[in-house]
DNA sequence: GAATATGGGTTCCAAAAAAGAACCTGTCAA
DNA sequence: TTGACAGGTTCTTTTTTGGAACCCATATTC
C-alpha cells in the first residue's frame, strides 16, 4: 500500500494521516500553532529543506488546512495561516505534546506550559465524553462500524 | 535536521513524533487500538511490507509503547500488546480519527462509531481543561516556556 | 544605475528509506 | 518427508529526503 491509497481507506485515522501524517507536515503544523506564518520563518525554525517545505505548504494549502494570505503588495508577499479546518487539528497537537510531556520529558521538566486563558490556570487537556464528561480511555470506549464502513477499520 | 535529531529538541511534539510520527507507525498503532496483536494480522490488515512492519514493531517495543508477550511455547510465538505508555496514546488516535470524521468523511458517513461503555452513549471526545472543564481550543490556550525549555518550541 | 538584500521559490544530485518479492528457520501435523 | 504456519531477513528497484545552488521580482543603498 502506498500513501496515496490511504485516503481511500474506510478509516478516519488513515484518511487523516494521508493529509497530515508525515513528520514534516506535523512539524509545520506545530509551527503554525505557535504562530509561524512565513516561508523563511518555517525554514529557519524547522531546519527543513526548502523544497520539502514548499511541497508540504502546497499540500496543506490544497487540503484547506492552511491558506495563503497576502500581507503586502508590490512586491507581493504571502503568508500561510491556519484555516478553521486546520485549527480543528489543535486537539491532535495538544495530545501529541502531552504524551511527550508525560513520557519523554527529561529531569529538567517539560519544555512548554499551556495556560487556559479563560480560567487563567495552567492546564492539561483531558479527552472527555461528549455525553457524560467522563474521561475517555482505550478501555472504556468500544467501536462499531458506522455508515461509511466497508470493513473493519477506524 | 534529520529525524534522529528530533528527539533532542526541546519540544514535546517533536519528541513524540520522533517515536511515533511516522505514517506506518501510526497505522500500526491504530491497529493495536483495534485489537490487532500478531505479526501476520498486522501485515494482512495494513498491507505493509514485512520488513517495514518488523522495523516499526521493533522500534515501538524499544520505546516501550508495545511489549512482546508469548502466547505459546514450542514453537514460541509472541504477540505485541500496548503497554500503559502506549495506551496513553489513545487520545492522539481519537483526535486524529475525529478530525477525519469531521473533515474527510464522504456522504456515506463516518466509517466507525465510538461508544462510551460507561454511559452507554455514542460519543465524541472533547478536549477539556483539567481545571475548569471548558473546551480547549487554539484560541483560548497560550503557551509559555517551561523548565525544560531551551528556546521557543512546543 | 549598479550592486546588494529580501521573500519565496525551483532545480540538481547524492543519500536514505520504502515497496515488493523471494528466501530462511523452528516446530508441528498428515 | 512434505507441507503449513508464524515470524522474520535479504535483495533489488523506486521514491523521498537532505543539501546546496540557482532564479526572479522588487527595494534599498552607494
Amino acid at each position: 500500500m502506498r500513501w496515496e491509497e490511504l485516503d481511500r481507506e474506510a478509516c478516519s485515522v488513515a484518511r487523516t494521516l494521508a493529509v497530515v501524517g508525515d513528520r514534516w507536515t506535523l512539524m509545520v503544523l506545530r509551527e503554525c500553532f505557535l504562530g509561524t506564518r512565513r516561508f523563511d520563518e518555517f525554514e529557519q525554525r524547522l531546519g527543513i529543506a526548502r523544497h520539502v517545505l514548499a511541497d508540504r505548504l502546497k499540500k496543506l494549502t490544497e487540503a484547506n488546512v492552511l491558506t495563503k494570505v497576502a500581507y503586502q503588495e508590490r512586491p507581493r508577499r504571502e503568508e500561510y495561516r491556519l484555516t478553521d479546518v486546520g485549527r480543528d487539528l489543535y486537539p491532535v497537537m495538544v495530545t501529541l505534546a502531552q504524551w511527550g510531556d508525560k513520557h519523554l520529558a527529561g529531569p529538567e521538566g517539560v519544555p512548554l506550559i499551556r495556560t487556559h486563558d479563560t480560567c487563567g490556570h495552567v492546564t492539561t487537556g483531558i479527552l472527555r465524553c461528549s455525553e457524560c464528561s467522563e474521561e475517555l480511555t482505550a478501555r472504556n470506549v468500544s467501536v462499531t462500524p458506522g455508515p461509511g464502513a466497508l470493513k473493519v477499520s477506524a
